[in-house]
DNA sequence: TTTCATGTTCAGCA
DNA sequence: GTGCTGAACATGAA
């Protein structure tokens, strides 16, 4: 489930299994999810004998640094995550990269391979090239204003869009706008200054108090529309039955008495 | 069997 | 050129 929280959770995971280990070799290479004209050969041999120093994020993107330098940039797709094994002997099912410690292992697991691998020789040149927005938890009030209250597509697919801003997904754009009391087919244009303060501090308070659960949707606050979503039906603050729209493609909960419509 | 799913990208259109 | 929409991508679960 990797949107901000899940892939922050993923990078801090890297960092206490992944940091510091020394890269004996690459394997269960799928080419699917080379990037930037990676092959898996050249991959494995970039990364053969090389350290892994430091991580870092950029929305949903995790760059771990190896010795060299050199940036492998993970991104998670859908369905990916990472799996640190004890043994290695035990890979498993649907993983797209291995990477094999001195006795242990690191596999990059994704079912649906919607998942992508890069290597860079700096995370300057890669975001040259991606041109993602401000990272969700970095960026400004200011900032984040000024670059959505021009648009006029639907604030939903605004917060959504990463060149916008990195970081939120489907699901914790519909708790954050839920949160804000704002109709994810609001008009980007049309929502007021004041409101968007309101839904600056949602959007900080949501993906922080996220990070800090590691994305454990369990341990959410019961009245959080992800604690609910697709199981209850009704909002978990007014009971009244939760609406289900497409809004850009993708499935929009929210709740039509609390959430103002801005057209 | 069909539909849907937390991701991005890109062709096509106004 | 700009900005937006919807289909496509690969796979499995309901």
């Amino acid at each position: 489930m990797p949107e901000l929280p899940e892939v922050e959770t993923y990078r801090k995971y890297l960092d206490r299994y992944a940091i510091g280990k020394r890269i004996s070799a690459a394997a269960h290479i799928d080419s699917y999810l080379l990037k930037k004209a990676l092959d898996p050969a050249g991959l494995a041999a970039d990364l053969e004998d090389r350290i892994i120093t430091s991580s870092n994020r950029h929305g949903k993107y995790v760059f771990l640094e190896i010795s060299g330098p050199k940036f492998l940039i993970l991104h998670f797709g859908m369905t990916g995550y990472p799996e640190y094994l004890e043994d290695c002997r035990d890979i498993p099912a649907h993983t797209r990269l291995l990477l094999e410690f001195d006795g242990s292992c690191l596999a990059l697991v994704d079912t649906r391979r919607l998942g992508m691998i890069y290597l860079y020789d700096d995370i300057n040149s890669f975001l040259d090239d991606k041109k993602p927005g401000p990272d969700a938890l970095s960026i400004s009030m200011d900032m984040f204003i000024e670059r959505l209250s021009k648009r006029k597509k639907p604030v939903k697919s605004a917060i959504m869009d990463q060149s916008i801003i990195a970081g939120i997904g489907n699901l914790y754009a519909d708790e954050i706008l839920f949160q804000s009391h704002i109709h994810p087919l609001s008009a980007c244009s049309h929502i007021d200054r004041e409101k968007y303060n309101i839904m600056y501090k949602k959007m900080r308070h949501v993906l922080a108090l996220a990070v800090e659960k590691h994305a454990d949707i369990k341990k959410y606050p019961q009245d959080w529309l992800l604690s609910c979503r697709g199981k209850c039906g009704a909002c978990p603050h007014c009971g009244s039955s939760l609406k289900i729209i497409k809004v850009g493609g993708r499935t929009a909960y929210f709740c039509p008495g609390r959430q103002k419509l801005y057209s």
